[in-house]
This record gives structure tokens, C-alpha cells and sequence, in this order.
DNA sequence: GCTTTACTAGTAAGATCTTCGTATATGCCA
DNA sequence: TGGCATATACGAAGATCTTACTAGTAAAGC
């Protein structure tokens, strides 16, 4: 019985946002991605995705040259896991509130605050 | 020379929401509100606002008695930095994908949804 | 087949996080 | 002023996170 992954940690989201991104993967591709924007090991990016296999943060096909690792979850799946922890532990459950912080972090375009509505008219529709 | 502080741990931001919500306040009355909703030592709290104090999170005033605390940053400020570090880190910069993950997690109220509209027309207004 | 190359697994060190027990200082009061 | 109640400080253990080295193994190339 798998049961939920745990939150992934810093270094374990970044893994995963390359995984979401390029689609299953060997570690080699994973690291070089990584190696790109910031030093690290090779072995080091190994041990993370081991972990993180154990964890049941990535499923992995472990074929015989170099096994294949991909993403437990899908990408919003995870994204809506932090998106609600940080709403419960930081904002008392006010999306409102996370909203303002994140605009206040970065500035959005008018075309992004228009998709931003579009989203509401969306999820508005619903439930009317 | 003070500098930013770090990102507070989960423990260290349950405590500041406290402060946040009661104001200064010396450890004991901290403990009180978090041992209400879950077992804690007192001893462990000081801790934390110990450390807190020494990464620069909190702020104490080193009364005769007992020393009085208080966040070293407001709460927007505080809502700020995770909610930017969050979107970037987990959401490539995408105010939109927070907020979606955000009502996945929690489903809003038509108030809720209103409210938000009401913040993106203030929002946009300064830029238009 | 043998050597080179590339991958996995195991081990471990150091940092940070979480938690708590205990020692020590200090105000308060009888 | 001596003892009690309450505070802070200190030390430390155990879990987790981050990082990297190295040994062993298996595929690929000559």
C-alpha cells in the first residue's frame, strides 16, 4: 500500500520540476539539466532520487543500462499539495491573502492578471 | 548588521503566527496558545524562540521578568517571502498555477471568489 | 575476451531541525 | 532573608536534509 508521498523537500522539488518538465529520465539527464544552473554531483543527484524513490516521490523502471525515473504525481497534484500546506501554515486558509503575496513578489502583467480572472470566471462556473 | 532573515522552519512559523495574532508576548503565553491545540513542552518553545531570536525572526526585549517577543518582520512581509519563494520555486513564477492549486486545495466561497476579484481590480488600477 | 566506461549502491560526514531534560538565575512573598 | 515559583540558559539526543566519496557491477567497445 503506497499511501500519500511525504512534502518533497527543496532539493527533492527541484528534482521533480525537471521530471515534470523533460518526462521520464535517467539521472544522467536529470543532472545534466541541474549541472546547468548550479554546481552538483553527480552522485549527489543519484542519492536524491533514491531517497526520493523510497519515498515514493518518483516511481522508477529499472532497466538494465540505466534506470528510468519519473515523477509518483503529477505535476499539479504536488503543486496543489504545497500550495494548500502553505495556505493552511502561512495564511490561515486565505487564498486571498497567498494571491496578494504572490503579486507582491512578482509583479504580474495585465496579461497574466486577466488569465488570473479567467481562471475565477472558471472555477466560478462550477458552483455557481 | 541585521540583514534578512532566513525562511522560518515549519515550527518557527507556527510560532510566529502566534505572535502575529496576539501581539507581543513573553514565551509562556506563546506556549499556552500552541499547547492548546497540541502537546508541547515549554521548554521546547523557548527553544525555538531562542533560535528565532538569534537568526533574526524575532526581536526580544530582555525585561527583569520574563522577556517579551515579537515577530521582527509583519506578517505580509513574512506571507511575501514564502508566497514568492513558493511560486517560484514550485510554480515557474505563475501567480495563476498558485491560485489554482490554492482553490484545488481549499474550495473558496462566492465571497471568497468576490474578494479576489476586488484585490486584481485594486491590483491593476496602479498599473492599469 | 578484456579493458574502459558508466551506472548503482553503500557509507558517511556535516548541517539543520525538532524535541526535551536539567541546571541555574531571579523575582516574589511569608 | 530564606524558600518557592517561574524564567532563562545549556546541553544533548535523535531525526532529517544535503552533500560527496568510493566500491562494486554491468554494459560497450576494441
Amino acid at each position: 500500500m503506497p499511501g500519500e508521498p511525504p512534502r518533497p523537500t527543496d532539493a527533492e522539488l527541484e528534482i521533480l520540476t525537471v521530471l515534470w518538465s523533460i518526462g521520464p529520465a535517467t539521472v544522467r539527464e536529470v543532472h545534466d539539466v541541474i549541472s546547468r544552473r548550479r554546481p552538483a554531483q553527480y552522485s549527489t543527484v543519484l542519492k536524491f532520487m533514491q531517497i526520493m524513490a523510497d519515498k515514493g516521490l518518483v516511481r522508477r523502471d529499472e532497466r538494465p543500462r540505466a534506470h528510468i525515473y519519473q515523477a509518483a504525481r503529477p505535476r499539479e497534484w504536488t503543486q496543489r499539495q504545497l500550495a494548500g500546506d502553505l495556505l493552511e501554515r502561512a495564511f490561515s486558509g486565505s487564498a486571498r491573502a497567498l494571491l496578494m503575496g504572490a503579486l507582491a513578489a512578482r509583479k504580474a502583467t495585465k496579461e497574466e492578471l486577466a488569465e488570473i480572472r479567467k481562471l475565477l470566471d472558471e472555477y466560478g462556473k462550477g458552483k455557481k
